[in-house]
Formats: C-alpha cells, sequence, structure tokens
DNA sequence: GATAAAATGTTCCGGGAGAGAACATATACC
DNA sequence: GGTATATGTTCTCTCCCGGAACATTTTATC
C-alpha cells in the first residue's frame, strides 16, 4: 500500500453504527424519536396515523405518546371529527411552548427568533447595523433578545440555540472558522453563546441551515437529494443533501459552491482562482444589470452551467435557489431550465426539478431551530429542556 | 409556496427511519450484524475484542456469536497464545466458505471472481474480448465462469453476485441505464443474471464499486468523506463517500466527475459539453504525451484544478486516484499536491490527503462482492445463502 | 510446584420493551 | 336503537440484554 495511505483514527459512521451494540433500551429511545420526529415535520397527527406510520402497535404507541405527554413535549387533543366510521383517535400535537432559539449573524443585523418544535417563527428581535457585528455585539444582543422574547411569551422551555453566520463554520458546531464578510477568524461562539445564554448552542453555516428549514418545511420537503445555491450580500453559499443527510464534508466546509469555477479564463476571485461563481454572479453585478437583458440571460446561462455541473456530481432531485439568485431564476425561469436540460448529459435530466425556495425571512431562523431542535428529536427522554424565564 | 415545490412521494431516508417503529428483534438483528460487519472488516477477532467495541456484555456477546456460528457465517478457534494474564478469548473469525460472486463487465474483458466473507479473492476467470460483450455474453460467461469457480472451490455458499459496468447504473441496483462503450441502453442486468444464475443480483458502476472497496480494505479504509477519481479505457468514472455513505443521487447517477466542466473554453465532449474533466485528461492524450514533460505537467494542472473544486464541493477528508489518473498522480505527486493546495481556498487544506488508490486489479471484484455481502451484513439472520454446486 | 490474581466463558435470573389477545369505548350507518 | 367499524386500554407473553455468581484458563509470585 502507499505510505500515504489515509487510515480514520476514529472508524467512519457506518462502521460505528455497526460497532456499537445495541441495547434494549435504545428501541424505547428511538420510538420515542420516532414518534416525536413524526409530529414535528407532520404536524398533529392522530395515535392511530401513528400507529400505521410507525408500525408498531395500538398499546405500544398508548405508552410512548403517555411518556412523550409526561415530558411535556405532546399534548393529545380529543378527537375533532373524523368523517369516518370508528372510534375517533385522539390527536397528538407538539407542545408550542416547546421552542428553540435561533441566531442569525449577518453583515448588516443581528436577527434572533423562538422557533417553536412545529416550526412556527413565534417572536422575533431584529437589530440593524452600520458595521459588522462583533461576537460580543452577537453575544450581547442574544441575551438581551432573548430575555425580551422570552418575557413575551411566557413561560416557554428552550432545547437549545443555533447560530447561522455566513462562513465556515468547523465540524465540532461551535467555531467559526472564517467568515470574511464578519471580520470573524476562528472565533468559538458556540462558547461565547453558551456562557451568555446557559443553554445548549449549535452554530452552523448559513446556507446549510438554510437548506435544512427548506427540507424541513420548505420547497424540498422531505426530498432525498437536493443541492441548494443561496445569493447573498456575502457572496454564494451552497449546501447539499445527499441521502437525506446534510453534506458536511471533513471538516464541516463541505458545500461551498461559490467558488466553483465556472469559467476558467474568467475574473480573479477573492479566494485566489479565477472564474469562481460567486464572481461571475453577485449581488453588485447583478443590480447594475437590473434593466439590461441581454446581461441577465448571461447571468442565468452562468448560473446554468453551475447547476449542471452540480447536477452532475450530486444527481439531486431538486435544486433549490434562493436570495438573489432565486429572483434571477424567476425573471429567466425557461432559459436557465433549459440551459441545464440542453448540457445535462444524462437520461432523465428533466426530472429534476429547479425551484425558488419557499421560506423568504424566516428560513435561517427555521434552520438554526431545527439543528438545535437535533438532540432533542433524537433522544426525547434523555434531553433536558431549558426554562426561558 | 410555488407552484414547482417538489414533494417526496415516499419520504427521505432520515425520516423513514424516524418513521419506522423498532421492535425488540431489530435489537437482536443489529447486533448480529454488528459482530458480522466487525470481523468482516476487522478479520478475526477475539470474543473479548468485540465485547469491548460493541460494549454489550460478554454473555450477550456469546449467544449472538453461537447463532452466528449456528448460521454457518463465522468459526470460533480456540485462543492462540496471548501473553496477557487471564483466561484466552476465542478468536472469531469469519468463513471462507461463505463467498460473494463478482463480475467486471469490460470494453475488453468479462471477468469473474469468487470473493470470500473476508475480502480475499478466491478464485478467479477472465475472457479477453475482441468486441464488447453484449448483455447475452455476460451472462453466458457469469455462468460458465461461476460453475467453474465453484467447482475449484468446491461447496462454498454465495451470499450472491455484484456486477461493475462503466455506465450509469439505475437507483434500482438491477438496470443498466446507459454504458456507452459497451453499447448497452436500459439492459434489465439484474434479471439477466439472476434468470443464469439464481442467485441475488445487485449491478452498479464501476467506480462507485471501485470506492467502495479501496474504503472497504484499500487506500481508504474506514475514512468518512472520500472522493475517488479513475481514469479507464471508458473515460474517467467518479464516486463519493460522503459521511460513510455512498453518494448515489435521486436516480443512482451520482458522482460523475468526468463530465465536471474544467475548462470553460475546452474540446467539446461527446455529452455535447465543452472542456469536461474526460475531454481534457484521457488515455488517449496521456499515451500520445508519455515521454512529453510540459504536457505532462498541464494534465497535472488539469487534475489538480477538478481535485480543487471537488474539494470545494465535498470537503474530503481523502482524494484516491486511480487508473490512469493514479498513473498520472506518480509522476506528477508534488505539483499535483502544490497545485492544490494553492488553489483550495479554505484553511486546513494541508489536512487532505491525496493519494493512488491501494487494490490494482481486485479493486472491482472486491467492490462488486462488498455490495453482494451488504444484505447479509445487515441481517445475517435473515439473509439465505445459495449454495454453489 | 502450589497459590493467588486476572481475564474470560457459562449459566441463570431479572427487568425492560413491544406484540397480541381480550375487552372497553366511541363513532357512523342503517 | 342496533350493528359494524375503528380505536383506546389492560393484561399476559415472549424476546433480548444486563448482571451476578460460578467455572475455566492463563500468568505472576512465592
Amino acid at each position: 500500500m502507499p505510505e500515504d495511505t489515509v487510515h480514520a483514527d476514529t472508524p467512519a459512521e457506518a462502521r460505528i453504527a455497526a460497532a456499537r451494540g445495541s441495547r434494549n433500551d435504545h428501541t424505547r429511545r428511538r420510538n420515542l424519536s420516532s414518534l416525536l420526529t413524526a409530529v414535528h415535520y407532520g404536524g398533529p397527527l392522530t395515535r392511530a396515523q401513528l400507529t400505521r406510520d410507525t408500525g408498531l402497535n395500538r398499546s405500544t404507541i398508548g405508552g410512548l405518546v403517555a411518556e412523550l405527554s409526561e415530558l411535556g413535549l405532546v399534548v393529545e387533543d380529543a378527537a375533532a371529527e373524523t368523517g369516518t366510521v370508528g372510534r375517533p383517535s385522539h390527536i397528538v400535537r407538539p407542545r408550542r411552548d416547546v421552542v428553540a432559539l435561533a441566531l442569525h449573524a449577518d453583515v448588516d443585523a443581528l436577527e434572533l427568533g423562538a422557533v417553536g418544535i412545529d416550526g412556527a417563527v413565534l417572536a422575533r428581535r431584529r437589530a440593524n447595523l452600520d458595521a459588522p457585528p462583533t461576537p460580543d455585539d452577537a453575544a450581547a444582543f442574544s441575551w438581551e433578545a432573548a430575555r425580551e422574547v422570552a418575557a413575551e411569551l411566557g413561560g416557554v422551555r428552550a432545547a437549545g440555540i443555533g447560530a447561522a453566520v455566513p462562513g465556515l463554520v468547523g465540524i465540532d458546531g461551535a467555531t467559526v472558522v472564517d467568515a470574511p464578510h464578519l471580520g470573524w477568524r476562528d472565533v468559538a461562539l458556540g462558547e461565547r453563546l453558551r456562557g451568555a445564554l446557559g443553554i445548549p448552542v449549535v452554530v452552523g453555516n448559513d446556507a446549510n441551515m438554510g437548506l435544512r428549514a427548506e427540507w424541513s418545511f420548505g420547497a424540498a420537503k422531505g426530498v432525498d437529494t437536493v443541492v441548494y445555491l443561496n445569493g447573498s450580500a456575502s457572496g454564494i453559499g451552497g449546501a447539499a443533501l445527499v441521502g437525506g443527510r446534510m453534506l458536511r464534508g471533513g471538516r464541516g466546509y463541505g458545500g461551498e459552491f461559490g467558488h466553483m469555477m465556472i469559467r476558467s479564463d474568467g475574473d480573479r476571485c477573492s479566494c485566489g482562482r479565477r472564474g469562481c461563481l460567486e464572481t461571475e454572479v453577485n449581488a453588485a453585478l447583478l443590480d447594475e444589470a437590473a434593466h439590461d437583458a441581454a446581461a441577465l440571460d448571461r447571468f442565468a446561462e452562468v448560473l446554468a452551467a453551475a447547476i449542471a455541473n452540480l447536477e452532475c456530481a450530486f444527481d439531486p432531485d431538486a435544486v433549490l435557489l434562493a436570495g438573489y439568485l432565486g429572483a434571477l431564476f424567476d425573471v429567466r425561469r425557461e432559459l436557465v431550465t433549459d440551459q441545464v436540460r440542453a448540457m445535462a448529459f444524462r437520461p432523465d435530466a428533466e426530472d429534476v426539478v429547479i425551484a425558488r425556495a419557499a421560506l423568504g425571512g424566516n428560513r435561517l431562523l427555521i434552520g438554526a431551530a431545527e439543528r438545535a431542535f437535533a438532540p432533542l428529536l433524537r433522544d426525547p427522554a434523555g434531553t433536558a429542556l431549558a426554562a426561558l424565564a
């Protein structure tokens, strides 16, 4: 074997899963997780539906729902009118007072929201800024805004806080490795927020969280394989969902499609290379060309080339466009679609749906909250909630 | 929401996993799977090691190993000398008479092998061809070669057969959608082989199976996130392992990095686009330039650009090069490595290992067999083996 | 060479978890 | 109002793992 053969210190995920033995109580945990996850994504569901969806026995579902109810995570309503024969089934719904906080740190604003476990944004605070925020600004704002939001909502319990940042975030979900537009390098934002708020923190790249939101409640709800491109003031962010899992990468830097080379003789990019997607189509260029049809056509073609390349690599079920790329797509929908299909080299290219993202201004808050909810969804009985005074 | 919002008919994998309830016997299945998987990847292991690795109780391991032994999947040897104090632990090893067949259909040859569950290629048959094989050729050869191999080995039991094909294979793992170099389109190879051999069949893209082999037993053993590029007579095949899972894509066509655009003003490719990696570096060009140092440098730079683009998208732990790309890398190792690092825009670029694939001529047979073994590894007690006369 | 210590195999019992049967309950339909 | 249908509830059974107690086998020590 070559000397530079790679061997993992820790076995790959698949092997960990294989290696870890399964004990009897794992079954319970998993089933509790199944139910909470089901009502999280699917909204209020009857116990009968849960029985069918999970394949578990009625009696088991009864016990599980009772436990989730005792944990204060769901409530059971009496059945509404069903329209069908037979005893009506209880309706299980996630409790709205179980929330996650979500912070979005952007170049020109800080925003914090409280998101219910049903995915609804319940309250929000925003601070518009003249200069990019420092990590201290972010922590101070979070503390203040969290207090206000908690007061507004009154007696909610939080699973944690998710923070969306325009930049590279380490695989640890805590360190902002490089956020050039904020001027942050190697910032331990996780620790900072944890210190300020005293609840679990998870930090992530904004594009990743945007896609997560769209996958959970938006235009790509439940789709297995999705490529996502977001155009914003801080460049083009990318993310991908592969087989139902977020593409993370070895260090957490996966999905940086903004620096995909799209024109080998293009302009020099801030990253040092030439013809990156982000230098070929960006906010400034689009603003300049707002009423220049030919220029818009050109940009649309560049976007189409990028999408074609990504389809090549990922063979996605859907490609989602957000921010100014979504706007560009809206005015050049046919051109983009046709170009992508013309450039696709594989069969069934027309199966790939290209669409604009759906969730608008709530997207990042929802996505960040989703990540904060994740541990609770994985282990409902073993994850503590913090009372938010 | 936009009209073209995508909604999956079947929920994404993560949601299926969440939705499917877990029953008590799943625990047993999972633990049997853990043990068989452990000895499959890790070779002979003592029961004590299995106890430590899985975290299960001694007594439980005893019962599980006994069941695997009764199923004829593993044998227990008396302990060798241990050198440590205490009663020596039994050694559990996978039984070599449990095999998978593997077929590689290439433009100029058909090859079939029998691979033990320990990953060793036990026997093989090869037929060199003047013209690309037809599906009938492949089926007839497989039948004949399987008989010979079975006779040579005497009384083995097969989990199934995996077939590696240079082309697009549908997500069903049975249909060759398009293999241009073989001239196959929409060929139900799975059915054909199943009819000929009467054992379970799984068909896959050759690059995918190559990467699987390298991940299981080769240069990327156990690494979580890997990008793989293979140069062969039938072009450049690509594959990626993302978070320990093979990148499949929505239709099964993921990882076609050979058609990634690398020079926007490049030559026209057979796929209709310009400047695909596969047209910029290929076997014919390399042969021509075999002794032209400047040309080799150019090719190395093209390869580096491709790798940089892929690192951007995937942030892999390792990049593996096989076939003529591996050979090119061997003679221009430093140039490729330096160029990739110069073009990488993110921190820690030097963490990414670029290496040549390790398994040589056994790679595809091992990878195809791995896929055939997968169902058995997932559910040792519930998967039947076929006696190979 | 006998004894102690250490590590592992083996056996048996107990507890947790879901399946399923039997019964109870609530609705629609006739 | 009675019946069919669907669901909730309760109880028992089985499966599976953990853990304790004991047996076995090796090394270390006197």
